[in-house]
DNA sequence: TATGAATGAGCTTTCATTCAT
DNA sequence: GATGAATGAAAGCTCATTCAT
């Protein structure tokens, strides 16, 4: 699945394939350090293992590696999390599940998320909302589970409540990282996840 | 209380101040329209009412400016909140009117918080932690007002618990302004209070 | 007649001729929009309808492309005017007619030569006296008509004169298309052309 | 009389025009020997005796600087042409005089005009007609002292006939220079004058 | 103290040319 | 013969920083 909102010169679409990922794996490291702007295209360049003049074979201008980078790690996450979730399968044990699988992503890909939310205010303004859509969609994905366990009559929420407890989960998850500095001296991420399970359903059961 | 880590040529303590306050007003206008490093110190200069050569007489580098910044936001996140709260006088209500001033402040200064998070990657690695501090002080208050409702017997939290809902708090008061594009769409900032304080208390309470 | 001054890789004289047509065809068209520098490669081989590296098998520089390009206008100008005249029949009539015609092909042919004229120095060291011999062999065409004019008597002519008319005319056919925005907003060809032969033979026949 | 057509960051405007007076002179024999797209904007900056950045200072663009190049050669040569013409006293000897006057400045500043025709074209559609209006004044001039001549009853020609002879005399100013390689080695620059003068002037008489 | 002209390192981007397939 | 992916030198341009006035 070529990414089709970034020219590429070049026509073999398995080629472009490959030297995306060579180009996203070594933006992502370089990104992760200094940042966007910090970095320059022959940087990146190198880091793909190719000269700067083919870098620019498979992107228009340097902000399209910023959009393929954005793009590559929501996609991996929503991946990852796709695996393990059936949205539509709710109940109280399969949302503990939920949670915990996405916090194991969040604290594994925390470097590429970090980066992601670092940067994408660089992204032109036509490529924010696109992004903001799949960020949407991860929301809906707690959103599917709890409204699954309030037709179950396990829980009982209403749709503003709902909307909100998922929002926070998905923070929740960034927060790991995010805040890695001081949470991850404080807790093992077996215990933030158990207590923010916790506060979650001692909030919703009471109901 | 001029910031003695940046440096300065002139001397009159006075003068750096008000020079640095334009420099700031102008600054956090140009960051939230473009960001750090899309602003140029010609155009800091210019919003600041000066002339580039005297930018450089009340800085070192472009970071300054940056850190400049970040410290007077803080500065003034702060100041507004023990306006209005004592962390030290603890009881539910407190928390809850602790948690909307809070709310409030983040929602009118959401633009430079924003900014501040955004950029603050952008600091030296000496910058960083200083600033960091400053964030933590503000999630002690939190975690004060907290023990105190703990003293009082209102509620039964242990530290750990503690400390994590004084960061989701931090957090949730961040999230109104960072996810602004959903959230606002959604909720007043006095639903969003409401509904984040309830579902904490809930929580608590139950225990 | 393939062009030997320029490099082809490729064997086959035909498919030398018949790829270097393409090429010149497509190029004259770039050309004239944009200029030599301002036209890549890439978009002439597109243009002549095949691959940047078969682009490279018929020529060894894109300067090669140039010098076809002059060679070919200035071949394709001869060809119309030799069709027409016989610069060793001289009378005043044929005088007139030789004019005319010529006119009449350096208007059809403007955008052409007007191109060859403004690129012309583009072209090495090299190539820029065999592309002017070929203007010198036009301006020539006139000397002899002129000189058969004189050997028949109807005209008088010193050597100098008739050199520096025969340039005049040339000239005067050029001006044509390179003061068009003015001159042909004054003008119709046909006009021109009565004028410019009348002012002509009025300097010529008072001697 | 600083060119206001091209932006300048540096406020003063004396020094303005002395940093352009050096770029022009810089960018004129740049320009001579190498043409306007193979000359970079560091050898511009270079000849001119500051460095890039300086530069970039007073202009915008790379254009910027042939912009005011031919700007400058047509402002040179129409000043040389009123010093010595007074384009409303007509008579025959006034003509003589103001055709050789202009042949002696094309001849002097024959390496400027060449480059300013063959690079003109490189001009923003914008800056051609402004060019282009300072011609015609030129050609304008040609006329105003044959309009005199007709006036005065020396000469008869029709508005027509005046216009283009107009335009002949500009352009063999011109050919003097562009085609010096053949012209300049069978001519003298008086003997050129006198030929085309008598060659005009027999046109006219006989009418 | 305040100014702003000068600097040049360093950036993104282009494009003529090559060469393995 | 034809292709087009790969290359990297070199271009135009920006901008943080300095320093003479």
């Amino acid at each position: 699945m070529t990414n089709q909102n970034v020219h590429a010169s070049v026509k073999d679409e398995r080629l472009i394939e490959i030297r995306r990922d060579q180009m996203i794996t070594g933006a992502v490291s370089l990104f992760k350090e200094k940042g966007f702007h910090r970095t320059t295209t022959r940087e990146i360049a190198k880091a793909a293992g190719f000269s700067i003049g083919t870098l620019y074979e498979y992107i228009r201008q340097k902000e399209d590696v910023l959009y393929l980078v954005c793009d590559r790690i929501y996609d991996q996450v929503r991946e990852r999390l796709n695996e393990d979730i059936d949205p539509n399968q709710g109940s109280i044990e399969n949302l503990k599940k939920a949670i915990s699988n996405y916090f194991i992503v969040m604290d594994e890909m925390q470097d590429e998320v970090l980066v992601m939310y670092q940067e994408a205010k660089s992204l032109t303004k036509d490529a924010l909302p696109y992004v903001l859509k799949k960020e949407l969609e991860m929301v809906e994905m707690f959103e599917s589970i709890l409204s699954s366990c309030v037709e179950n009559g396990e829980i009982v929420l209403s749709d503003h409540e709902r909307k909100l407890i998922s929002h926070n989960i998905f923070v929740q998850g960034q927060m790991w990282g995010f805040r890695r500095w001081v949470l991850q001296s404080l807790y093992t991420l077996e215990e933030y996840t158990n207590l923010q399970i916790q506060n979650l359903l001692q909030g919703i059961h009471s109901k």
